[in-house]
DNA sequence: CCAAACCGTAACAAAACCGTAACATTAACA
DNA sequence: TGTTAATGTTACGGTTTTGTTACGGTTTGG
């Protein structure tokens, strides 16, 4: 799961972000001071960083310069308080990708977020094959021998799930929280049922799967033949 | 380097302890009542967690139940006074991995706390192999030269645990504790049914197993070779 | 050497679990 | 607003798993 590092020295304000982001199922690094998170940059990789401008002891342009001299890519948000234009045109020259002002809406925070993570994301393979399968993760296609295959947003999603965790036992309620959400009331027998309408979509004998096995009293694992 | 926490309340026990962890390159934490035990717990993560039964404040069967109710996993050995059995079963269902009982060689303890810091150091490989036999936890297969070898569900937790706890005599209560849990009226000869169908699947020769032995009137070791 | 205790193992019945179809509900969209 | 697709639930049946029982062989202790 991607990591996020927070470097912020009001300790509500790190709270709020912190609790936001792991509501999310991101994995959050927090610091408080500029040294502690740079520390925490270099040594963490995370794959976004949120950095308040006022900080103890290096303040939030000097961090956000020190780590790209470390040729470190990792976006950068930052966060500044209002009305303080000239500053948001330092901040971007010096590597930042974007900002948001105080007071912000953490909606909003989450969204820009989301679309950097979705980015960082994409990086790697957005192709998994499969038999003679292959998902493509940016058209969000699957196609079997070169003929497209529908899949439902549910499908895809909990299909993209498996090829992401391949060989692992997944527990349905892993499934579950993964791909329906952390607080979703939704009876864990709707996995099978998509797993079942999935097998009928990819697997060469849905009847003797070779893709998606079950897992009794478990869950399912996916793994390539 | 891997760290270990010692919540121990006798000053020459803990000393003692502590100088031959370090003395084996472990970063020592220690902690002597169970409150500052359960918040180093917490607050530190540490690779290991020795624990003392009794404590002030908070003895060492709520520190254990506290620290698995917060989800950690960190391997906990307890140390028990000698003849205090109904403890021991107390404290491994309550999430204790191991135990060791006073008084104890410190060789012994050693050995213990470095199979399960061995584990927690390559955490990526949960995987146990014995004969030309691979256990692998993560994907919940067991292959036997590099063939699959089905298990049913209970089959796969009994033998995960020999496999947890191995050269250690197990007596039938205690297995039944661990893998069928602690309130279940099973009779224990169902035990013997598993390790009956474990050793046709496992053993080279089922009639003259290696792997699992019979210890008559107790239960059952698991060592390989 | 015998009786008692204990374990290996096969057989069987009950229970648990999953595949799947059918139905109900919600969301999407023209 | 009506139609269609997607999603979630329920229920039934088949299969697997599990716990017990029983029988027989082996070990133990006198």
């Amino acid at each position: 799961m991607e990591t996020v590092l927070i470097i912020e020295d009001d300790s509500t304000m790190l709270r709020g972000l912190k609790d936001n982001f792991e509501f999310k199922g991101y994995t959050v690094l927090t610091a408080s001071d500029g040294e502690a998170g740079l520390n925490a940059a270099l040594d963490n990789k995370p794959d976004l960083i949120l950095l308040d401008i006022m900080l103890p002891k290096i303040n939030g342009y000097e961090i956000c310069r020190l780590i790209r001299e470390q040729k470190i890519d990792t976006p950068i948000i930052m966060l500044t308080a209002k009305g303080q234009e000239s500053d948001i045109i330092l901040g971007l020259n010096l590597g930042a990708d974007d900002y948001v002002t105080k007071p912000f809406s953490i909606k909003e925070l989450l969204a820009r977020a989301n679309a950097f993570l979705r980015r960082s994301r994409n990086q790697q393979t957005d192709i998994y094959e499969f038999g003679d399968c292959k998902l493509d993760i940016d058209s969000r296609t699957l196609t079997r021998n070169e003929k497209n295959i529908d899949l439902s947003p549910k499908e895809f999603a909990l299909l993209h799930y498996f090829l992401k965790r391949q060989c692992r036992a997944l527990t349905r309620d892993e499934i579950l929280n993964a791909v329906w959400g952390y607080n979703c009331f939704v009876t864990s027998r709707s996995i099978d049922r998509f797993v079942n309408t999935l097998r009928q979509k990819i697997e060469p004998d849905p009847r003797h799967p070779t893709f998606i096995t079950t897992i009794r009293e478990i869950g399912y694992r996916f793994q390539i033949a």
